[in-house]
DNA sequence: TTGAAAGCGATACCAA
DNA sequence: TTGGTATCGCTTTCAA
């Protein structure tokens, strides 16, 4: 179970012909007379011979293989994109090769490092959080590789990037509360580093202000998951509130419960919408609204993106938005 | 920023010496001198240089690299698995190289044979679900690269084994939910096909038959996710019911809201225990007690294996049973 | 129609 | 201490 490959090499001495033939007939050449074509594919198949795809890689330069960098694998979000990416990278001659940062600037630079070597052809990654507070990106234009970003970009590198509206769901979906006379809006959020974050709560100001003309905002909640709970709860005693946006699927589970726990019903009392898992949000009770990334759509892009590029290397520099989608359930009106 | 990296070949031209001079000097071989060294060193660092991959794995016939094949990355387990496996390759000089197989055996048997050729040097993998269904395990036998196997494994094959005590946990699930006079108990599952569910079906009935005298088992649901929830409602109104053990994620899910639905109070009217992710299920209302597979443990288990055969050729075939954890929440008593 | 040989980028043995 | 050369397995050009 532990030989190698049976090689051309072997072929060709079995047959008592040259490397070349077996390679040339193994390809199809027309150089190769169909007579000995058949004999050298028989005893191939015989054999079970399988090129050596590192001496095919070497000699061409290229890899066919891809590297996925997500700063984490316990989020449906990335999960989804992964498996959009991989629907289309299937149908392709494409591999994956998967490193997760877990949201390390470290392990987003060894990761790319240890394969630029030659080992893959390019990049699909959504920037570690570390790598945003620090604002450290020279180890992405240390590659000589091709990187499409998706989600969490940075701004001033030129790259493909697949983005989402992030801005402009959450205006929508605060604009869409305060039309059915939500007032006192709260955003919950667990993570507050990230620029997705920031433009996710930038646009909830703007419609506040837009239109409540609200200036001030004290209902801004950012707590990592284990606080997130207490201070809400503290919040929702000292303050009138009527509905709640979380930002981030652990927030809107923890948001869901503690408003449950507070006895406050649902949504008359007070409205919750935010991301989350469509498959999930089902499962809830009540039904939990969500805005939702469409993060399949956004693996699949950013697939067929990265594989235009390695295929054409003369395209412009591609910047691709993903409109999110909000699907009200029982938690709002 | 595409153009490739320096080579040897290259280096030796500059500083006009012999290639082999430039390799031993920056592999440090004591044949070099010191001063050739540093001047060498010097020179690759100034031109960044990075050994080519591709090049040392065609002469040494190892990658370095494992592939984990998953049959669906839409589930907490699988990503619990993978990040073990994650954790404890990335503290070795292994990559991982990740396929989906969607629990089809021809995308697991083709992702088998592409990767089988030079790229990887063995594999961690759960099987498909329809390659059980199937019965059909020759592409398992095809590959001359070592295999560990989790979770759902194939019982007649010689290779590593990372098992979970799914007859175990569930016989002790159901025998504690008797001891609390829980005495009309329930399954139910979204899957139907694989070994480990029907282990753990096994489990339920030998609780029952061992210590109520339950010869009959007539409260085993079995459905697909869209349909569980009404077949579970009809079930719950036609029958006495007053525990459920749920198999899969999305069952605990369902299961939980169709309870809620019907109006049953948990635990005290009926109790619930299933297989869920530990950190969602602390977000629900109520808490939701849970059989933990310990997945993480799984995977940092896996990957240890494999990277031991990998270096060891001569150890004995392994079979590891990683034990589950209940975990007693609200849903129980 | 077939074969010889160079080359992909590195390592390692044997000479010098 | 340094260099030449074979080699890993394959493709491809040029000769035969």
């Amino acid at each position: 179970m532990s030989q190698n490959n049976i090689t051309l090499k072997e072929l060709a001495k079995i047959l008592d012909v040259s490397i070349s033939t077996i390679s040339k007939a193994l390809n199809d050449s027309h150089e190769i007379s169909e007579a000995t074509k058949t004999k050298i594919k028989e005893l191939a198949k015989l054999h079970n011979y399988q090129p050596n795809k590192l001496a095919i890689n070497l000699k061409s330069g290229k890899t066919k293989t891809i590297a996925v960098l997500i700063p984490s694998i316990q989020n449906y979000f990335f999960a989804k994109v992964l498996l959009g990416i991989e629907s289309v990278v299937a149908k392709s001659p494409y591999n994956i090769i998967i490193g997760i940062t877990n949201e390390s600037y470290e392990d987003e630079k060894e990761n790319l490092q240890k394969l630029s070597n030659g080992i893959v052809d390019g990049f699909i990654l959504s920037v570690a959080e570390e790598t945003q507070i620090k604002q450290e990106f020279n180890h992405f234009k240390n590659t000589n590789k091709p990187i499409v970003m998706f989600d969490r970009v940075v701004k001033n590198m030129t790259c493909d990037k697949v983005m989402v509206n992030d801005f402009d769901s959450v205006y929508e979906a605060t604009v869409d509360l305060i039309k059915n006379n939500r007032k006192n809006i709260a955003i919950a959020t667990t993570i507050n580093n990230l620029s997705v974050i920031k433009h996710r709560i930038e646009g909830y100001k703007k419609a506040l202000s837009a239109h409540l003309n609200q200036v001030e905002f004290d209902l801004i909640v950012e707590e990592p998951l284990h606080l997130i709970s207490d201070k809400l709860t503290n919040i929702l005693k000292a303050k009138k509130i009527d509905a709640i946006i979380s930002l981030d699927e652990f927030a809107s589970l923890a948001v869901l419960k503690t408003v449950k726990q507070n006895n406050f019903s649902i949504p008359s009392e007070i409205a919750l919408i935010g991301y989350m898992d469509e498959k999930v949000a089902t499962y809830l009770t009540p039904e939990f609204s969500t805005i939702d990334q469409n993060g399949v759509q956004i693996g699949e892009i950013a697939a067929k993106t990265l594989i235009d590029r390695l295929e054409n290397k003369a395209l412009e520099p591609q910047e691709i938005i993903i409109k999110s989608t909000i699907n009200k359930k029982a938690t709002t009106n």
